[in-house]
DNA sequence: CTGTTAGCGCTTTCAT
DNA sequence: ATGAAAGCGCTAACAG
């Protein structure tokens, strides 16, 4: 069905071994053979197996893209799928291919993850969505394949992770608000399984202690990103703060699930209530106030984990960390 | 480095053939030995190499994604994502890979898509995002590898299509219009590559046919699926047309643009405009007003391609079209 | 500059 | 029930 090597190699006269140098861009190979393997190539229509290059170079040239819930949580997809983009576009620039894997597909084979990657020969992995609490978080950092994990901060000889700076966002965030005249302002927190929500956790402290604004906890309220969690935390926190003037959440959704709820409630925004979120997710130019938030390179961090990763594969790097810079947005609703 | 069959067989005192026999689930093999290789396997972490399998089977398990351009348009995101789940999913069911190539990688590297197809010796391919003016349409049809396209009516022995019945899908839109009493009612459609595009074109022409109304050109305008294509859109139609009571847009996002030219012009909608898009992105349920939309089953368009594919595959059936239901949606704007 | 030879790690006849 | 041998399509020493 298929023209291999072999017959590339009889129809031109010479040898496969010829052919494979000539068609690699050899330069031992005389430059009228070289025409002619190209020619005799070109006339067949050969396509060389990349499958049984891999298997003798031991390589596949092939990423796997390892994604702990491929869910279609709203919210979640943007971040998700601009990463894949920024991933997809640097891997194919450099002439890698990408594999979807998703986790539950390694749970119903009741195979770790990594044996997965394993038998497929992956080249490296990137990890996206990973959570604090799952299983194979280590065996992600500890194996010799080489990784990228996307915002969760691990790092090892063969892992190297990106993120946005959290930390750094949250206090933009804040600072902005107190800027504005803010006092007291409340915190709706992502869940706690995800190393973000921790780092946007501190950032809020910090921006507080600058102004020298005692932080307490009973003025932040953990919950989820979700939309039905921002509603959930703006009321807990108005009930337990009749006097506070702002609130910062970890998501957009949830900042656009309090904007509904302040809606109902004839709570003017930003007038009674000034809000700001993260993410800077289509939606929050959409509704109306628009949305002030943090926005998160997302594209960009999926090519910086490709670049770390091609880093690691192709120059032998050592694994490292890399932080994108987040940016204030400042529109309506602060 | 890695583990591989014959170091099995040697730990385990047979041969490979025997150790291949017993790991595949052969029942020609001796109950203790079979044992003993899947306990020697386990000890020695022993993982089959796909690529060595795929060699010999010639067979791959992986299924190609051609995504022909893998932009951010606002918009062509949720849909593309949430198909891609669909596929992913289902695929991942049957034990298959997704290897996602986008046409720009074809492009940089001179070869034609099926050619890059050929040389990652995929299974088969689902196409998505292709235009009617893309040159490889008529590559993917006549070609001998198994394909599914997305929303475009191509079929061959070895080619199915999936897409939502667009023509329904604007008949809905319009006959909705009409029972709201609407009779002066313009249509902005997307751009003339679409397939989908001709036949929303020709549901608006049906509907308004069955109430006698005559369908006119000047009642349509040609735009892009964007945001901006809605705002020229209803500019021009409403230039063209005082009268013009409601429109109807071939997408959400250009409904969504028309929305906010509605409130920049003081047009009350749905008072005075009665608006009606296509998709149900999420944001129609974020902006206010709410946007009444079609919805097209896009999770289940993955699903379906992807059994389709399957099927050409696993039980060597032949290409077929599947048309899934679009669902009307009403909202605050009509 | 070119060909011979030896694999890469697996599956699959064909004997035994 | 098991093993020997061939071969999938390619690359890479090593000679010449």
């Amino acid at each position: 069905m298929t023209v291999t090597i072999r017959e590339v190699a009889k129809a031109a006269g010479v040898s496969i071994t010829t052919v494979s140098r000539a068609l690699n861009g050899y330069s031992d190979v005389n430059l009228d053979t070289k025409r002619k393997v190209l020619e005799v190539a070109e006339r067949l229509n050969y396509r060389p197996s990349q499958v049984a290059r891999s298997l003798v170079m031991k390589r596949t040239r092939t990423i796997g893209l390892l994604i702990s819930d491929f869910n279609r949580e709203p919210g979640g997809q943007y971040f998700m799928f601009d990463v894949l983009a920024g991933i997809h576009e640097r891997l194919a620039a450099v002439g890698y291919d990408l594999t979807l894997v998703s986790t539950t597909t390694a749970q119903q084979r009741l195979v770790s993850y990594l044996d997965l990657c394993t038998e497929k020969r992956f080249d490296g992995v990137i990890v996206m969505g990973i959570r604090l609490d799952d299983p194979y978080v280590h065996e992600v950092v500890e194996a010799p394949l080489p990784s990228v994990v996307i915002d969760l901060p691990l790092i090892s000889k063969h892992c190297a992770y990106v993120m946005t700076d959290n930390v750094n966002g949250s206090r933009f965030a804040v600072r902005h608000l107190l800027e504005r005249g803010h006092r007291k302002i409340g915190f709706v927190n992502g869940h706690q399984q995800a190393a973000v929500s921790q780092e946007r956790r501190r950032g809020y402290e910090d921006a507080l202690r600058v102004q020298k604004i005692p932080y307490e906890e009973d003025w932040v309220y953990n919950a989820d990103f979700t939309l039905q969690g921002g509603i959930r935390g703006l009321k807990e926190l108005l009930e337990r703060h009749k006097d506070m003037t702002a609130v910062y959440f970890a998501s957009d959704l949830m900042a656009i699930g309090a904007l509904r709820y302040c809606r109902e409630q004839g709570i003017q925004v930003p007038g009674d209530l000034a809000i700001v979120g993260f993410d800077n997710i289509d939606l929050t130019q959409f509704v109306s106030p628009t949305v002030s938030t943090i926005a998160q390179p997302r594209y960009e961090m999926g090519t910086t984990a490709t670049d770390l990763l091609i880093g690691m594969l192709d120059d032998n790097r050592l694994g490292e960390g890399r932080m994108l810079s987040p940016e204030l947005i400042v529109r309506e609703t602060s």
